[in-house]
DNA sequence: GTATTGGTTTACATTTTTTAAAACCATAAA
DNA sequence: TTTATGGTTTTAAAAAATGTAAACCAATAC
């Protein structure tokens, strides 16, 4: 499954520090903004899973974020806060924070209203499904369908299929696709490549020696359509 | 609109009082329990929107509490304790709790906490009733038929089956349904749910080796059809 | 106390997926 | 025509995941 993004909003470099080392050793990826702008930018092209942030920022107070953000924005927002006075609390939770944690916090608790807060999203009803002709992936749902019948596709049949598909019409070379299905340092099992566009191909593939959706371009890698 | 309903489950009559009138003059309805099984039976009977939980009772832990209402209620428990230790927090966020305020609690922050909670529930009873060909599911009666009998399920069968039917379609991965069914930390179980995944193919399949309805996808999890 | 029920564990068989190697094919350059 | 290059297919072996039966244990009902 994929990794649950948390972007944290603080100004002061230390306790970003802390956060990244923490979370990130719980197996999330952190995503770190220094200023609220920056961090409502990088709500928008990231959509986290959380926020972390700041009451207390030298560009935008942090309630006036959740307030802009609150508009479009539906994932949790945790505050982190110095500050321990009640009006902030009833105006950060009345302003659509999901929690309010005041510094200096301590780590298990931290964590655990975190699991809380993301279990509590709603999950994202935008599916993103992709159309080719007659090949249909759900991305959401992790099914492929070709003529409208589900496909059995094996774990690394699917990686590769998504990422073709996802950069359909442009050429991957085999070393980047390699590094992406395969991690990295794989380069030299370029021939795993060739299999597995084999065994795809067979799946989805009305006539595999003439292929219509996967394409090779000799010498530098595939191409989707 | 109808009023809100808080349930207190909570020992001393003192504090039952106090979280009486402040609830009642901000238009909630209170229904109040000194014990743990009489807040058991009441949140059966009423269903309020909201549960306010000591931790400490003198018949039973608001912990074994959580973890039983839990399998059954989907509103919100809020968690009224003096114990302050971290340990208490995380699990009781981990067996479900909502939100967790030590006391003694400010009431302007109690009451922002509550109107948080309440407006996070789930609504009720959107389409309890699921049917898949020869399976019907309902809810909110808590009642599965197949082919218009009625089964016998165990909690953990039925729950198991609620989560997979609700989500009928999509792949939910392994470590989703753990979370979902077993509570946070229970990924190393996984034997159990193949285990349960057994129990209820025999239960609901007419093939129970080659199976129509819940569909495994190796390496990933299941997917219920 | 005994029986029953449901959840947990263990052990092991079975299946699926991945890796690896080798054989084979097609095409274009020498 | 031969050779080099890249691509495809087949097969075998290894590794990983899944399924199932049965033993165990705790709680509850009789």
């Amino acid at each position: 499954m994929n990794k649950e993004t948390i972007l944290v909003i603080d100004d002061e470099p230390q306790i970003r520090k802390l956060l990244e080392i923490t979370l990130e050793s719980h197996n999330y990826k952190v995503v770190l903004a220094e200023t609220g702008q920056l961090g409502i930018t990088l709500m928008a092209s990231h959509n986290p899973d959380l926020v972390l942030l700041d009451i207390e920022l030298p560009d935008k107070s942090g309630q006036e974020i959740l307030k802009e953000v609150r508009q479009w924005y539906t994932n949790a927002i945790m505050i982190l806060s110095v500050i321990n006075s009640e009006n902030d609390i009833v105006n950060a939770l009345d302003n659509g924070a999901t929690d309010y944690l005041t510094k200096p916090f301590r780590t298990a608790e931290l964590l655990a209203r975190i699991r809380n807060a993301i279990k509590r999203n709603i999950p994202n009803t935008i599916d993103s499904i992709l159309v080719f002709e007659d090949i249909e992936i759900d991305a959401n749902a992790r099914v492929v369908k070709l003529n409208h019948e589900i496909l059995k596709l094996t774990t690394t049949e699917y990686n590769l299929l998504i990422l073709l598909a996802q950069n359909y019409g442009r050429v991957l070379t085999q070393p980047y696709i390699l590094n992406q299905i395969w991690g990295v340092g794989s380069q030299a099992e370029a021939q795993y490549l060739r299999v597995f566009i084999g065994t795809l191909r067979k799946k989805i593939e009305a006539n595999p020696t003439n292929p219509k959706h996967i394409i090779t371009e000799s010498r530098i890698g595939y191409r989707f359509q």
